[in-house]
DNA sequence: TTTTTTCTCCGTCCCATGACGGATCAGAAA
DNA sequence: TTTCTGATCCGTCATGGGACGGAGAAAAAA
């Protein structure tokens, strides 16, 4: 028999943790080397464990999954990381692949299908959930009428959805009020809104400011 | 030795219900009688499981678990639920102990803590996790500005938080425009904001109109 | 090089917005 | 009954917000 496959689990469920442990017991073909309740305690402990798969969860307290990733794979780019997350969130598929990693699954996959994309990854295979791959087709030619603005025009949106008055933006980014008012007019044109509510809105609903850009 | 607890689980993830599948079955005094992956689903098979205790996860595709909560009690007031949780979604708490769940874990909490709430929900004591808990002495006497608002008030911001202008409020409600910025004005002292740009971000800051209210 | 585009900046004008005051009506408390 | 409180409604008025035009500078294209 072969050797085994090295899997690692970052998740702060517990119960998740204790679930997956169980049931892959149950394959002779993978090692549970250990697990980590945080993104930051994976960093600190994935080398001594020495796995060769990680399957890494997203939404977690201390340090999210996609830093852990990042830092995972600058320290040892051979490590295959698997993102096994529970709702697709919006826009995190796109930083998880650009953080190095290889497969893409969501919570409500089927056990079976854990398996065999860790068997895969093992052979070098990048798995990508179905409903996340049809976010990122859609997301690829992604005309995100967001990416169109300056970076001017981005400052000046941000603190509009922060609740900020033009007079308020003026001062923060020392300019005067007219200038002001020609950015967010500019903003109001790219992002097919008709005043700064919507804008404020259409940030929100975009989840723009409350992650990584 | 006694009767073995019944439980069934309610989960929409595969890896979850295997997962505490597999590690209840190491406890003597618990018996696994069946689960559902959708609330909906629960709902139409739980009697003839006819589980003691039922888990139930509050975020699912088919049948929220509040709405089966609910529908099971309705049936059969017997039951003994527990809600667990990956979140403490904000405002679901509430909502949950108002449909007569027993329990509200997370799912942060250890596999212990899970086999003690069953132990415990048997004997009919409510286990409520610590954060959750904070969540409710806290909105217990909860002042929530919002909470101020009239009817028509909330009625109002809650087009504000869509990005309506007040002259569509007004053709929308059939009132005059001058009435809703009454209203506005109202509603701006009460959530102590500014603007309707700031009074639509606290409503999307509170998760005011993404779900029951 | 010149030309064109783009980004950032500032000005003028008009209207929706929001502050303030007041009227009406309904229900509760006296 | 009267009184009081609060919800809903409409008026007047000053101002911030948004549309529009344009200038200077720098980068890209010719």
């Amino acid at each position: 028999m072969t050797e085994k496959i090295r899997v690692m689990l970052v998740d702060d469920h517990d119960m998740v943790r204790k679930g997956l442990k169980a049931y892959l017991a149950t394959e002779e073909s993978i090692e549970w080397v250990g697990e980590a309740s945080s993104g930051n305690e994976a960093v600190r402990i994935f080398a001594a464990l020495n796995p060769e798969i990680i399957l890494m969860d997203l939404i977690m307290e201390d340090g999210d999954g996609i830093e852990a990733t990042k830092q995972i794979l600058t320290q040892d780019p051979s490590k295959k990381i698997i993102i096994l997350t529970s709702f697709y969130d919006d826009e995190q598929v796109f930083p998880a692949i650009e953080a190095g990693a290889m497969s893409y699954l969501l919570k409500t996959a089927s056990s079976d299908e854990i398996i065999e994309t860790i068997y895969k990854a093992h052979r070098g295979k990048t798995v990508i959930d179905g409903k996340v791959a049809q976010k990122l087709v859609s997301g690829m030619h992604r005309n995100r009428p967001f990416d169109q603005l300056t970076t001017r025009e981005k400052e000046v949106l941000q603190l509009i959805a922060e609740g900020k008055s033009n007079a308020e933006i003026a001062d923060l980014l020392f300019i005067g009020i007219k200038t002001v008012k020609t950015h967010v007019s500019s903003i109001f044109s790219k992002l097919e809104v008709a005043d700064r509510t919507q804008a404020a809105i259409y940030a929100f609903q975009n989840h723009l400011f409350t992650k990584h850009n």
